[in-house]
DNA sequence: TTTCATATTGATAATGATTTTCATTATCAA
DNA sequence: TTGATAATGAAAATCATTATCAATATGAAA
């Protein structure tokens, strides 16, 4: 039954192993790109054309609660979705986003130094305003090479 | 004519000054709030009842591109704006999110550490991706005092 | 296996923020 | 004061996302 990690977890967890469950995971897996909800539709209609946006939607929802998946709000007006612990990419990475073209590149360079001053800042910030953080974001925007050449 | 430094950058650039925009103008001014362009409509309606939400959409796109305003995307579906260089404000300032209640936490502690590791960050990354970085965002998601007692 | 309670689905309608359209009006230079 | 046109407001259109709801698929129990 279980088909993969992925799905092992989601049936740990007492969720179902329903189509289109295994379809998103697959599409997500096999990709380094962050797909929005529609990139993902168009794909799994190509796999099973019986498969519903609205599912699509709900899958992801479902699978951002179970941190399956990463929601990510790159200033467009639709949210981009990218696997957890996908092996295609970088364990812990941020991101640099172009604003024209909209590409999304990861990296994982200088990691350690940002994370460390990150963790720092957290607590003292933590401290200073009673607040209890979850998670940070770090977006670097600007244009990629192409779009430096265009514009 | 002039009413204010936004008022006479507005015009240098030769854009006309009419009422919506100085009302606009005049609200995120008072504000140390992130008002979403609702908000902003609520509170223009105070002034001048005949003013449009259109008009506050289109004077927020415009007060964005010539760097009047800073429009922010927390995660929420709709944006909220902040007038640049407020005199109510730090200078420069990065965010606490509240992911229950929404409400936004400005900090300028730390940001000396901060905005050097970004700075030499944003230049490795320019060379090794030949990226031209605009501007970065910092946001630390979690929940604020009241949230985390109801939560 | 077959059955069954119910978790999940897909089609459709609804939502909510933001944009577009377009006829009317306000602004400012001449 | 006039006139070209920038800017407006009302209403309709978009677009991503959610809610509704009857139909279906799933997996545990018989």
């Amino acid at each position: 039954m279980k088909d993969s990690f992925w799905q092992e977890h989601l049936c740990y967890l007492g969720f179902r192993l329903t189509v289109p469950r295994k379809i998103v995971i697959n599409i997500l897996k096999e990709t380094e790109k962050h797909l929005s909800a529609e990139d993902i539709y168009v794909k799994a209609l190509k796999i099973n054309p019986s498969i519903g946006l609205t599912s699509i939607y709900r899958t992801l929802l479902l699978f951002t609660k179970i941190n399956v998946v990463q929601k990510h709000d790159f200033g467009e007006k639709k949210a981009r979705y990218e696997l957890i612990n996908n092996p295609l990419k970088k364990e812990h990475h941020h991101h640099l986003i172009c604003t024209r073209c909209k590409t999304v590149i990861d990296y994982a360079d200088f990691m350690k130094e940002e994370v460390e001053l990150m963790t720092k800042t957290e607590n003292k910030l933590s401290k200073k305003y009673h607040f209890k953080i979850i998670y940070h974001t770090v977006h670097f925007y600007g244009l990629c090479v192409k779009c430096q050449k265009l514009a």
